[in-house]
Order: C-alpha cells, then structure tokens, then sequence
DNA sequence: CAGGTAATACTACTAAGGTAGTAGTCAGTC
DNA sequence: GACTGACTACTACCTTAGTAGTATTACCTG
C-alpha cells in the first residue's frame, strides 16, 4: 500500500477502526454496543457505515450463519502514521519541533510524561547515531 | 473563548488562514496569488470560500473602496493548538506520548531536530518544578 | 461616454460523513 | 404454522467542504 495515501477519516469512522483494531473482528452489534456510551447511535448507522467503509475497503467482513464479522483492512500503525503527519504537515508546514511545540505548550503534561517523552528522544538518538 | 471549541477546518481553510496570519490582511487576489502554485482555483472559489468562512466567522474583512481587505478572526495559537489536541486526542486517546512517539517512527529524524526537542522538553521540565 | 475590467453576490453542484427509517429475510419459538 | 426478534439491504436526508459559473456593479481609460 502506497504510504503516500491518505486516508481522510471521520470522526465516526475512526472510532469504528478502534473498534475493530480492540476487538480483532466484531459485529455490528458489538461495534455498537462499543460505541453506546460515547454515542448513542442508532444500530442501523453504524451498520450503514461499516457498509460504507467497506466500499472505500476500509474494512472486510465475513459471514458467519447470518450474522457479519467485520475486521479492519488497515493497520492502526498506518493510520496513525498518516493522519499524523498529515497534520504536521499541514499545520506546521511539516515542522516536527513546532508541531511538538505546540502540543507541549496546550497541555498539562506531567513529570512521568516528560521523562517519556525524554527517553523517546534519547532512544532515537541512539538510532539515528 | 472557549478552549474545548474545536475548529472543525478543512484543508484550503486552513491553507487561507495561514496566508491570511502570514499577511494580516489579503484581498482575494492575493490569496488567490498566494495559493495559486500549490493549487490552481478559480478566483471565485477562493471569493466563495472567504465569504463562507465568513459566516463561520473564520475571517472578517473591511472594505478598501470597492476591494475587501480580509483578515483572520482567529489566532494560529488556537487553531494549532484546538486542531492538534485534538488529534491527539482522537488518534491517541489523550496520550501525548503515543503519539510524540509516533511522529518520532513516522519520519526521519535530524540530529538537529532531536537537539531541540530536548530542548523543548529540557524548558518544559523547568517550568513544571 | 462607451466599453472593458475587476470586484463582489448569487446560485449551483458534487462528494463524503453522519444519521436513521423502512423493508425484506431468516431462524427459532410457542 | 404464525409470530417475534435479529440481521442486512436500501433509500433518504442533512451538512459542509470544495469548486466554479453567471450576474451585477462600479471604476477607469481612451
């Protein structure tokens, strides 16, 4: 798959990946119930949106008896990967420092995440060394 | 303004922003000037798109004779920060960690770039002591 | 002052996300 | 064997981003 690609997801469609990535396979009927306490939707929108998210082969089904398991077609690391940068991209002009920045400047962070995020950075060096 | 509003901004409204903070103030021609290597749009969409945020209040504009001077109604502090909180919070479920993490894995990586990100995190850790 | 040019205003259309109702179907139950 | 419940299929509608054509208006130039 080209890593180029990006994929231009919904909210809504990004919680049914969740979904999915957790659970492995599901139905509808559990991607809703997943979804039930931060959504209160209507069965039928997400089965309508499973739908429409395997014409763009978002995800793939299968059938057991009668009943549709559905799986995720793409990988949480692409997706991640993809909106991530895109984002930088588009927002920082592809600045991963300002981007970094900014994201640092919007939110508490806590010493423990500090310390993470320094570990993050010397494991890196370590790489690129 | 409320911190939790999440501007909700597609790609060429992002992009007329970032002409319109980079220039303070822009008619259409010149942010159609501006965008026209990147994207080839017609005069009137850009017009279109300035009056649509507009009504979102995105931009306001003061007329300048029979020319509209347009100018962002928002800062690029907030946008960068509602928009990529919000990526983080919808890609990573909050952990800003993760998602730092998956930035670093996502791209090459500069020695100089590592450089200032420690030192981002350096001048966070003081601030938090 | 006639005509072109450059503005904005209005209208329209496509695509996609999101949401949901209704219809059809099958299976198991009383 | 009729009924109910659980599923999927189909259809429909709203909203918004994006894109652009057409109409109108006002200015400027020759």
């Amino acid at each position: 798959m080209n890593p180029s690609t990006h994929h231009r997801l919904g909210d809504l469609q990004l919680r049914i990946l969740q979904t999915l990535w957790n659970r492995g396979e599901a139905t509808v009927a559990g991607v809703h119930a997943d979804l039930k306490p931060e959504r209160d939707l209507a069965y039928t929108t997400v089965a309508t949106m499973l739908r429409k998210m395997e014409a763009r082969s978002l995800v793939e089904h299968r059938e057991e008896g009668r009943t549709f398991l559905y799986r995720a077609r793409i990988a949480a690391e692409e997706v991640n990967r993809s909106v991530g940068s895109h984002l930088v991209e588009r927002l920082f002009e592809g600045s991963l420092t300002d981007a970094v920045s900014h994201l640092l400047a919007s939110r508490k962070v806590s010493r423990r995440e500090l310390a993470q995020l320094e570990k993050l950075i010397q494991d890196a060096k370590r790489r690129t060394r």
